[in-house]
DNA sequence: CCAAAAGTGTTCCGTCTACACCCATGG
DNA sequence: CCATGGGTGTAGACGGAACACTTTTGG
């Protein structure tokens, strides 16, 4: 009985990536340049095509790796983007997703063989098709998402410190907050532990770094930033 | 240069409609049964294929018509769900979309022509496929909107209540709210007016009955329920 | 010794929550 | 006349926002 779906037309379906850093207190989108036409050398989010074979979500985490030699990375689903031109070469849906990666885990020389770069999200290029408008869903996602979830973690480093973990907060949402307010929450959540080591990268003084335990957040959730 | 699409699989795209409505003090959703195999006769719900001619939102604007036979309806994407097995019948992807309406704008002639039924959304039957977490997730969606943009007055006639609008929030949100605080919120927000028309179908003393004004809400927008 | 980042509490104000009684009317 | 839903205000609790000074140390 599979005669019923013959009838309907068959579509490319393709996976786009925003993948999101953090470096230099400034929230990043890696983006390269289009490697084919239409469009080529545009800047371009890093996607591919689904398989048969495989689910939409494995052939996000398959193309993920591809890139950045990266497993079991954060991503999640921005949604799908049909228009019927979207892409000028042919009729392709693409379901964006976004990760969170730490950009020490990406090593520039992977880097550069596929030639993306860390870009800025404050000052995104003119982008191929429909992916700018796909980057700023993405971003307004993971903002609401990071209010209400421990996803922070996921870019940096797995000790870092507080002004760290502020800086990233200030960035992800375009706004600076107060430093005594900050740290008040963060200890109420118990979950963010404070260690006995010190980093003396940011300051003379040093700070303490801190680290997020997972096992301990699961059902402690009380999480709000 | 088209080439490059060629070597790469197509597949199916549906679209699939979570439609909610509002009735007697509950949230329903307007599923039927699956005509086709595989999975004839299972709950479902009311899905089409994308053309290539026409973007996916298109496509969901028209299965959505061809069921309500309504057009400029609520609609919002839910995401897309791509499990390769899914679909027994074939590899399906499929977006789905929530959609509000008022349940009187839709005609039981139609209604029974289609085989569809408003089911309560705390009774839901199994399901085919993963339609039950697609309505699983737009409710969530669903639930997150309403609380910061005027989507409820979708689901309601023009005219109503206040005691129709607060029993919509609680069936939306599973839980019951303060009439009084409810009330103190409506009145800070100047584009739900009060017109001196009054509904006794719902009591003996009458209500009085309350309209959206789309336009003040414009730029208002200081909407939070 | 000084520039630069780390670290630390309190007060105030606005928002949310809890709560109970009278009104109007149809049957 | 009474059962049923409609309509109204206040006080206390809580959470978020504003705000400034001391500490440490590398250079």
């Amino acid at each position: 009985m599979t005669e019923y779906y013959i009838e309907h037309q068959k579509i490319l379906v393709s996976v786009d990536c925003i993948i999101f850093g953090f470096e230099h207190n400034k929230l990043k989108v890696l983006i390269g340049h289009r490697a084919m036409n239409p469009g080529k050398g545009e800047w371009s989010l890093y996607g591919g095509f689904v398989r048969n074979e495989e689910s939409v979500d494995e052939a996000a985490d398959r193309t993920l790796f591809e890139l950045t030699g990266l497993r079991n990375v954060y991503m999640r689903q921005v949604g799908a983007f049909g228009n019927v031109d979207r892409d000028p070469g042919a009729r392709v849906v693409s379901i964006a997703y976004y990760a969170l990666i730490n950009v020490k885990d990406y090593d520039e020389k992977l880097m550069k063989e596929h030639g993306v770069e860390w870009v800025n999200i404050e000052e995104l290029p003119q982008m191929f098709s429909d992916h700018q408008r796909m980057i700023v869903r993405a971003r307004r996602l993971m903002q609401e998402k990071i209010r209400t979830e421990p996803i922070s973690f996921q870019l940096l480093p797995s000790l870092f410190t507080l002004t760290q973990l502020q800086r990233l907060y200030e960035a992800v949402n375009g706004e600076e907050v107060d430093k005594r307010n900050f740290r008040k929450r963060i200890k109420d959540m118990d979950f963010i532990e404070k260690t006995d080591l010190i980093d003396k990268t940011g300051s003379k003084r040093g700070a303490y770094l801190y680290r997020f335990n997972k096992n301990a957040y699961n059902e402690a959730s009380n999480f709000k930033l």
